[in-house]
DNA sequence: TTGATTTGATTAAACGTTTAATCATATTTG
DNA sequence: CAAATATGATTAAACGTTTAATCAAATCAA
């Protein structure tokens, strides 16, 4: 079953590819209006669908969006996929995504995957050191908008959230029973994003004592479990999750040591998690806008798509903090 | 910064394009050293890429594959995206996914929308009433591979588990005190993964009275909690949920209602959830080989892209109990 | 009636590749 | 030394569209 082309409807119209091509495309051209039924039923009767490929290599365009974020089968960034997926639908676009697993070596390789296959632009989640990537699309003058993190100082368009100052009413929230010694957890990322979180969390905390470990993407668990002691040794009272993933691994060593939540010790997150809601002190997070990151982020490309001289910009939308039991003392 | 075309190549190197398309792809021919030099290296000094969608066109390949699953912003969809993701890429493929919601019509929508885009295959997680289409991409010799369900009645290759046994596995252990009733919640969704663990459920508690209460896609909330209430009015002891989403509707209602699990009820469920295992008693459940099912469903399809007329085969993969205190009265 | 205009359609080139067919030139063979 | 072969490269068509340029015939105006 060949696929069927222009030129079969053609020949079977007995007219040049040209004119079915024109009334296909519902150019305004000089069609009778005989033929273009007569082309119309035809194209109907063998099920005519055009080539996207044989489109694109004429235009130039191929109405599809590249998508890298870290890690798809997070929960996060799979309902920010989720959510472009269904607003680039809209536009008629569709998604390719990837994830780099904030390998700056990974997102890379995606890159130039990606930008073989022609994609009209990119939402990137940066990863550590892409820092070159991203000037060379700028150099590439390919369109693309940078989602949850971004380089402070290159002059691009970003989509990113108001990390320090949520991060810091999360934690004025945690000390206000007057903890002396307060613990954060995070990621080993320079990337502003945590480097935001962190500088919440130390502006809140700053009248008090307090301890930041930092662990790697690799063995979370593991380096989660050992941070954690570290931190219980220094006596903290209050913790502090830079990301989900973090929490959930925090939390199955708090269970498992048995330590109070929220007596013991008192604690909040960032981002969401199912886990959250059924631990037995509800964890108290900060909850992304992540429809509102999601739509931005697209309608911003989609304008520089459209628009190639757009003028850069950076917007940083709310999060919010949702407070539960976890962190009342 | 116009893109670098073979024919800029060829420029710069006083060549024809067909010399540089020999030399670049490696093609086996007769260019002397000497050129074949020269030509790499201005490839390299032009940082030439070559362009897929002209490939595309001429090959009839786009290394595309299109993936439709119910929901990418579900785990199980997420993950399994994921894992098809990293085996495509191994073989130089890209993967479009897109969300269904277990709409017919949508899935419709998505089958046109990624044919047109060329795709070189299908994994399809289908919907109830896709039949036609399934039938469809048959007519059109599309090759393509149906995951997580399957139409039994349809001679495709699958790739699915063993949901009736292990759901009557799960059951059987939910009821080895020896409870006088069992509920269970289910979709409505006629959809053979479904039946079956409802059919594994049904074999397992033959023996007792049983109720089972379906709900919709749309209002799981609601549903579930008046699905739940119907049962708790009935005094079942014990109770198995259909899939994760529905468990943890389920179990919101029952720490709200503050039912004591498993004392009062047994819980277990199908599916994984981060929920499961902060629960106050952690929920029984039925482990999905994630891995084996998205690389599978890979390999299948990628054999059948490569060999048009290989027979049809189902692959039934094995499901895993996990036991934990939710179950054990 | 002649020239200008309108109408309906075709031609041909282009997008960036791939690849069979062909063609000079150089080298080997008998 | 002529014929056969090997070497290094080019030509041209094709994939399925789009679209500017062109063309022939019919209609109109003066």
């Amino acid at each position: 079953m060949k696929k069927v082309s222009l030129k079969d409807i053609a020949k079977k119209a007995e007219v040049s590819t040209a004119t079915v091509s024109y009334v296909l495309g519902n150019k305004k051209c000089r069609v009778s209006e005989a033929t273009k039924e007569r082309i119309r039923a035809i194209a109907q009767e063998l099920n005519y669908q055009p080539n996207q490929i044989a489109q694109s290599l004429k235009s130039g365009k191929t109405y599809t969006i590249g998508l890298i974020v870290a890690d798809i089968s997070n929960p996060f960034f799979s309902n920010i996929a989720r959510v472009i997926e269904d607003e680039a639908a809209k536009f008629g676009y569709t998604v390719i995504f990837g994830s780099s697993d904030e390998s700056a070596e990974k997102s890379w390789k995606l890159i130039q995957f990606l930008k073989n296959r022609q994609v009209d632009g990119f939402i990137i989640v940066p990863t550590e050191n892409s820092e070159a990537q991203i000037e060379y699309l700028q150099e590439q003058k390919m369109p693309f908008v940078l989602l949850d993190r971004y380089f402070p100082q290159l002059n691009t368009t970003n989509v990113a959230i108001n990390n320090f100052e949520i991060a810091s009413e999360m934690v004025k929230d945690l000390i206000k029973t007057s903890p002396k010694k307060i613990g954060m957890i995070a990621y080993k990322n320079s990337l502003i994003h945590m480097e935001d979180r962190i500088g919440g969390f130390q502006e809140a905390s700053k009248s008090i004592e307090s301890f930041i470990e930092r662990v790697g993407f690799n063995a979370i668990e593991a380096e989660v479990e050992l941070a954690l002691e570290n931190l219980l040794q220094k006596k903290v009272e209050a913790l502090f999750f830079a990301t989900n993933s973090l929490a959930v691994a925090g939390l199955r060593v708090l269970q498992q040591k048995n330590i109070k939540i929220p007596n013991e010790i008192a604690i909040a997150s960032f981002d969401e998690s199912e886990a959250f809601e059924f631990f037995y002190s509800p964890v108290s997070y900060i909850q992304q806008p992540i429809n509102q990151m999601g739509t931005r982020a697209l309608q911003l490309l989609l304008n520089k798509v459209n628009t190639p001289e757009l003028q850069e910009k950076t917007e940083i939308l709310t999060a919010e903090c949702v407070f539960r039991k976890s962190s009342q003392r």
